[in-house]
Formats: structure tokens, C-alpha cells, sequence
DNA sequence: TGTACATCAGTGAACGCGCGTTCACTGATGTAC
DNA sequence: TGTACATCAGTGAACGCGCGTTCACTGATGTAC
């Protein structure tokens, strides 16, 4: 049953990916590993062939979900920047991540969203994790915006992101529909200002 | 054994008590409805005299929790308006919510902040109750909005409580603590600009 | 290059543990007469 | 108002279940000669 190293490493890459969607979907403690394994396509034994704990899982997880967030949102603002329509690309972003589609997308979205209040009280790996990717979606939010200070870009990047998990975070939480939508919908109009 | 009427109604309140401060603080499913009860001064199996099961205790959980962050607020808005020392009700709001007090304090800040993305999962009921708490803080916000208006002052509330909750979150996620400090600040200062 | 052996990815069963929930029991409270 | 009995809040032990983790095993891969 012995894979080869090439194989091996892509099984490993299947796992986090894997990881990263089930715990979007269900949290981080409402999923055990036996679903993540066979979202995987693996019974749950030959998990500690790859990782010596969940905690692990869950730190790589983050930093990959995070880091396909982040890529996600660069290719929204530069795919609307070739396209010369006249949107910018900080308004792409910001309409990308309000959209309802994000906000009933719950297993390719921003992690930060679905799991922002769990990685607040996570270990401190998967805090760092954490920590590193938000401040690379702020970088990237940052360069979008269109001013000469970057440390002026910076500080208004950080309040976008933060405003825009909260408006999504809420967004979903709400069970009536036309406040949700209402919630992203003016989070969008009042963030075009900022 | 049996308690007064009067006994049993304060325990049941307790119990109530008890879990809004442990979910705060370690989440829904992380927090066992034994250290509750240890909490609230009692042995687990006692639980059931008082609620049918653990879902519905989350949901008056949530339901105390936000009312009592919605009156904290409103009384925050009320002191200063008092004092007449010039800073309006909504300034006082904003500063208490991203203070580093709040942000530091699990057990008894908000809850759309400590269980924002478990709330955006739980059952039905619970969401209900999560989307009646948050009506009632945009109002409270809302009120402070010295507007014509009501509808206009109803959007920049939603806007606001938005922005703050996922602000906090951000600030009690990220490790680095210049960080997380400047995540506060700076959605103090752009929201004083709404 | 071919062969013999060590390695180890993946399986499936098992482990101990803590969870939500149930239950027999207790004794003070509430109620019917 | 006083008494006898039913009720039921709270205890502590037990239940079954699913979890994270471990382990013996298998057989293909990698390696040493």
C-alpha cells in the first residue's frame, strides 16, 4: 500500500484542502477528522501518517484557506482592472465580498468569516496563521487603493477588511433575508466612500 | 430536595447566566453543560429540570446575552449624554465597543463578537434569537444618530455595529499586539466620520 | 541492472475519554381534604 | 389551620455515542548491494 513521495505529498495537499472546506462548513470543532478524511477520499487512520495532531490540521488549514482567499480576492480586483470598465479595483473587491453569493458560499469564502470568532480563542499557531493572513488580505486591499501615503492605504485597508468580515459574518448570521441583504448592500455603499 | 417556586425560577435564571458567560468565553461546543452547571453552582444532572436540551439553552443564552449587551450600550450612550462633556452618544458607544477593555473582556462583551461565526451556524431559533439581539443594538445605535431620517440613521447604525463587530473580532484574533491595537483605533476614527 | 530487504502510506479495528442525556433516588415544597 | 400525600428540584451514577488518537497489519515503494 506504500505511495510514492509524489503521491504522498499530493494526498497531504488533498487533506488540507479538504480541511479547509469542512471546517468552513461546520467549524472547527463540529468537524471531526473522519469527515475531513473522507472529504479526502481516506478512512480516518492514515491521518497521523501526515500530521501529529488536529491542532496542526487546523493551523495549515487556516494559513492555506487564507492564503487562497487572498489570491482569490487579488485575481477579483486585477480581472476587473484589465477589463477598463470604469469599476476600480478596490470596488470590485468590496462588491465581490459583499455579494450574496459569498455570503451563502460558505466553504470557499474568506475564512475569517466563517470561522472568525473560533480562531479568536485558537491556539497560538493557528493565531499566527491567522495573523498572517489578514494582513496579507490587507496588503492586498492596500494596493488598491489609490493614494501616494501607503501607510494611509494601509490604515484604510484594515478597516475595509475588518468592516467587510463583519458585514458577511452578520450577513449570514441573520435569518431574515431582507435584512441581510440590506446589511450587505449598505456595508457596500458606505465602504465605496471610505 | 425541592426548591421554592421563587428558588427555581432564580436558579433557571442563573443557569442562563452561567452559560452566556461560558459560551462567551470558550464557544458553544467547546463549552460542556457540566462546567455550566458547575458554574451556575449546581451538578450536571439538574440541567434537564430547566431546559430540554442543550440547543435550547444556546438559544436564551443568546437571547440574554445580546439583551444585556444592547442595555450596557444604551447606558454607555445614556452616562454621556449626561456629562455633558461635549462627546455624543455614539462616540461613547464607538470608544467602548473597540476599547482594548472590550476587546480583552470574553466573558461579558458582546456575543455577536465571541460566537459571531457559531451564531451565522446554529439551528434556526438561535439565529432568530442572534437576529432579534442585533435589531435591537443597530437600534440602540441608531437612536444616537442625530439625523431627520430614521431610515438613513437605521442604515449607518447597521453599517456601524457591523463595522465594530468584526473590528473586535480581528483584534482578538490577530497575535500581534501593535496590531491589534491599531485594528481598534482605526475603526474608532473612521467610524467617528460615518 | 537485478535482487532482497527495509520503509512506510493507507486500512480498519480498537482505545479511552468526555459529551449530552437519562434515571433512580432524596427530601423539602405545594396541595387537597 | 393541620395533616397526609403528591410533586418535583437537585444529586450522582450510568448510558450510549462520537471524538481524537493508537496500533497491528498490508503491500507497494525506495534503497543497498
Amino acid at each position: 500500500m506504500r505511495k510514492s513521495k509524489a503521491e504522498t505529498a499530493e494526498t497531504r495537499r488533498r487533506i488540507v484542502a479538504a480541511a479547509t472546506e469542512e471546517f468552513r462548513k461546520h467549524g472547527l470543532y463540529e468537524t471531526g477528522l473522519m469527515e475531513v478524511m473522507a472529504a479526502a477520499g481516506l478512512t480516518q487512520g492514515g491521518f497521523y501518517r501526515h500530521f501529529k495532531s488536529k491542532d496542526q490540521l487546523i493551523t495549515e488549514a487556516c494559513t492555506a484557506g487564507l492564503q487562497n482567499a487572498a489570491e482569490a480576492i487579488a485575481a477579483t480586483a486585477e480581472a476587473t482592472a484589465e477589463d477598463g470598465d470604469g469599476k476600480c479595483g478596490l470596488q470590485a473587491i468590496v462588491d465581490n465580498f459583499l455579494s450574496p453569493d459569498h455570503r451563502d458560499d460558505r466553504w470557499e469564502g474568506c475564512p475569517l468569516v466563517s470561522l472568525g470568532s473560533e480562531l479568536a480563542r485558537a491556539d497560538t499557531a493557528t493565531r499566527e496563521a491567522a495573523t498572517d493572513g489578514f494582513n496579507r488580505l490587507v496588503d492586498v486591499v492596500a494596493k488598491q487603493l489609490p493614494l501616494t501615503k501607503p501607510e494611509l492605504a494601509r490604515e484604510r485597508a484594515e478597516f475595509i477588511v475588518c468592516a467587510m468580515v463583519g458585514a458577511v459574518t452578520m450577513a449570514r448570521m441573520v435569518t431574515d433575508a431582507d435584512l441581510s441583504a440590506s446589511i450587505l448592500e449598505r456595508t457596500r455603499k458606505r465602504l465605496a466612500k471610505v
